[in-house]
DNA sequence: TTAGTATTAATTTTT
DNA sequence: TTAATACTAA
């Protein structure tokens, strides 16, 4: 012993680190230190007892997650045999399984990967193929039906509808796989699906992959899903040594298939299972970890957990209520700024989670009016972008020209004279012979004489394969910027983008963030450089080093950790969500996420709601999160949490009173209320736009102009 | 037939 | 605020 520095663990945790073989699960509270368990794991296994790195997978929840434990491990072991380690998500393990595999996958060696987007965007196309009314049935709801079915690892043929909507998916869902692999695409979901379905057929290929992973370990096991799981178990078959880290009170994926109930599926799958817990909280105040183990205290089905800290009770958590959702950013910005002022806090201490992406515009504008910098993770994702995502397409394109997806994304972009009827010919065509849509493209571009379009049509379509067949000569030889910088050449993209507008320039800057994104990929092929940007998270490229807080939604601050944390939005409809409030699982998860966000802050916490919102661009009243009541008063301070019910109805009778027109609905004499000011008397009210500016006299603080919408009346 | 403009409807969370 | 669709001018 001795090679391995484990003083710094607690006993739980060495006792954890050091678990003999056999399958091991490690209940872990947040802020445990569990990603610490399963890197030291991964050392002491190879420093003491002598498991060659290229021999161990380890699988993280994101790739950040993976480039972190990397590092630390290149550290501990040195970076040659930090680097021989199998170490990443699960997407990308499996992507690269298959890639690897292909041919006995039975898998085009070249398949693209379809993301969320490209994914919603095949589903629609199918729904309009089988006549299917798109309003009532939402691409995003048959996509999701789907996407359950597989991670359920349910083929379309086994699909078993219960409703009508039920039928619905199953007719798309079949379809949908078909133009799948006559894209010569996988999605998301497939990576897992068709890795499974590779080791159950071919247990040979299974067998190697068996023999060569003595050590299997999984980061985040409450997260995964049945797909997940089973390659998990296939995996481990052979020598039995899977380690999985787990929380189940941070399992807030259930939406994407994940089942916490693989944690119970571990334990009769493997009788012989080790079991460690890790209790001790090394990141949080004691009045955080108890507001936190207050609001999880109320979610059934759970084994409790007796978290503690040493840290000592710390400040108590502030509670507070806006306005409205500028008032709210305001709040946050300026607390920031005291705290840096102050010297409590730097700002890249400091993080403002959401439950939804939406929210963060207020939280932005308000940075930017107080010309403080911030980062975002998330919102619109980089990869998202519409002009990111028609890059990618043409790239996409030169790889695989059957991808029929990226050709009718890009084929008229920019603008070259193929509309909707055109596309519409080809692809009838395509379908009719049932071939890809590129053999048509490509029939109409090298002959001459197609009865199929008419002149101009067939003048646009030829100069577009003419254009996209130089480019993949091009490839051959050419860097993956060089090929980016022949399309955005030829296509005549920039001058699309820049049509003088800032969003244009913003637009175009993106582009150029991508090219140098590429330029990174110096040596790598374009098939590498496709594979990549499909699976990177927006967490992933999160910068460190800059001095700002972030902004991010609950689910991507899992796994994160800040001196000083917001939560803001806590209203009903918000957090718990609108969506959730009727399904009892889904109202838990709510719980857990609160419960995830909570335990992310170390010093302190900050909760704040807004007492209207704009949402759907109009403005409502919203109820305090019930969230909020679970909180037992001794720990917080700050803004009183009033009952949702009576606070609802207060909302609607102010609601009714308020006129959104320019008349003024306070004149001279009213008494008035302000939440700052206290009471007073209006001397004059003048129409501002949609609310007014009025005058008031108040009691103690003296004359006023006060915006109307923050006043209510008085009797 | 295409391209640009108006309109209408919808809007959780992400590997 | 965005994205898909309907409408209109060229």
């Amino acid at each position: 012993m001795g090679k391995l520095a484990l003083k710094d663990l607690n006993p739980q945790q060495r006792a954890a680190v050091t678990a003999p073989d056999g399958p091991a699960l490690v209940l872990a509270g947040p802020g445990s230190g569990k990603t610490r368990v399963l890197t030291y794991r991964v050392a002491w296994l190879t420093l003491e007892r002598s498991v060659p790195p290229g021999q161990v997978m380890a699988v993280t929840f994101t790739n950040k997650a993976a480039r972190e434990m990397r590092e630390r491990l290149q550290h501990l072991l040195g970076h040659a045999r930090a680097g021989s380690l199998t170490l990443g998500t699960f997407h990308a393990t499996c992507a690269r399984i298959l890639r690897r595999e292909a041919k006995v996958a039975g898998i085009p060696r070249d398949y693209v990967i379809f993301d969320a987007d490209d994914q919603r965007t095949l589903v629609r196309q199918v729904l309009r193929e089988l006549d299917i009314d798109v309003k009532q049935y939402r691409p995003t709801a048959v996509h999701g039906a789907i996407s359950r079915a597989k991670n359920e690892l349910i083929p379309p043929e086994a699909y078993q509808p219960s409703s009508y909507f039920g039928e619905i998916v199953r007719r798309v869902y079949e379809r949908y796989q078909e133009r799948l692999r006559a894209n010569g695409g996988l999605d998301f979901d497939d990576l897992l699906v068709e890795t499974v379905r590779l080791f159950r057929e071919h247990p040979e290929v299974l067998g190697r992959y068996q023999e060569r992973y003595l050590h299997a370990l999984v980061d985040e096991f409450q997260d995964t899903n049945m797909a997940q799981y089973i390659l998990l178990r296939q995996l481990a078959a052979r020598h039995r040594n899977l380690f999985a880290v787990a929380d189940e009170d941070q399992s807030i994926y259930r939406w994407r298939g994940a089942d916490y109930r693989n944690i119970t599926r571990l334990r009769e799958d493997y009788p012989d299972l080790a079991v460690y817990l890790l209790e001790q909280n090394y990141r949080s105040t004691q009045t955080i970890l108890d507001a936190a183990q207050a609001i999880i205290r109320r979610n059934p089905n759970r084994t409790e957990k007796r978290l503690f800290t040493r840290r000592g009770t710390g400040l108590k958590v502030t509670v507070h209520e806006a306005y409205d959702q500028d008032e709210e950013a305001r709040f946050v910005v300026n607390t920031i700024a005291e705290l840096t002022l102050q010297g409590k806090a730097r700002p890249g201490e400091c993080a403002v989670m959401y439950r939804t992406n939406a929210q963060s515009r207020a939280l932005e504008e308000a940075f930017l009016r107080a010309g403080l910098p911030y980062r975002l993770v998330g919102a619109t994702r980089f990869y998202a972008r519409r002009e990111i995502k028609d890059l990618i397409a043409f790239l996409r394109l030169i790889h695989n020209p059957t991808d029929a997806t990226s050709l009718t994304r890009i084929i008229n972009i920019p603008p070259r004279g193929i509309g909707k009827r055109t596309l519409l010919a080809l692809e009838e065509a395509a379908r009719a012979r049932g071939v890809p849509l590129w053999q048509i493209v490509e029939e109409v571009g090298t002959h001459q004489d197609t009865p199929l379009l008419g002149g101009r049509a067939q003048g646009a379509v030829t100069r577009l394969y003419r254009m996209v067949r130089g480019w993949i000569e091009a490839r051959e030889g050419a860097t993956v910027v060089q090929l980016m910088d022949q399309v955005l050449a030829e296509t005549g993209y920039e001058a699309y983008l820049r049509d003088g507008t800032e969003e244009g320039d913003d637009r175009w800057n993106n582009v150029q963030e991508l090219r140098a994104v590429a330029a990174e990929y110096a040596g790598l092929t374009l098939t590498d450089f496709l594979a990549d940007v499909a699976l990177v998270s927006d967490v992933d490229n999160l910068a460190d080093g800059v001095d700002a807080p972030t902004l991010l939604t609950l689910h991507s601050a899992k796994g994160l950790e800040f001196p000083v944390v917001f939560i803001t939005g806590l209203e009903e409809g918000l957090l718990p969500h609108s969506r959730s409030l009727d399904d009892p699982e889904s109202l838990a998860e709510e719980r857990r996420l609160m419960y995830v966000g909570i335990t992310r802050a170390r010093d302190r916490l900050y909760l704040t709601y807004a007492f209207r919102r704009v949402r759907y661009a109009t403005s409502e009243p919203n109820a305090p999160s019930r969230f909020l009541e679970a909180l037992p008063p001794h720990l917080t301070e700050g803004s009183r949490i009033r009952s949702g019910k009576r606070r609802v109805e207060q909302a609607i009778a102010w609601t009714t009173s308020w006129t959104p027109t320019a008349t003024p609905s306070f004149t001279t004499g009213d008494r008035v209320m302000h939440r700052v000011f206290g009471r007073g008397v209006v001397l004059e009210s003048q129409a501002r736009g949609d609310d007014e500016e009025v005058t008031v006299a108040f009691e103690t603080a003296g004359l006023k102009r006060i915006m109307g919408s923050y006043l209510t009346p008085a009797d």
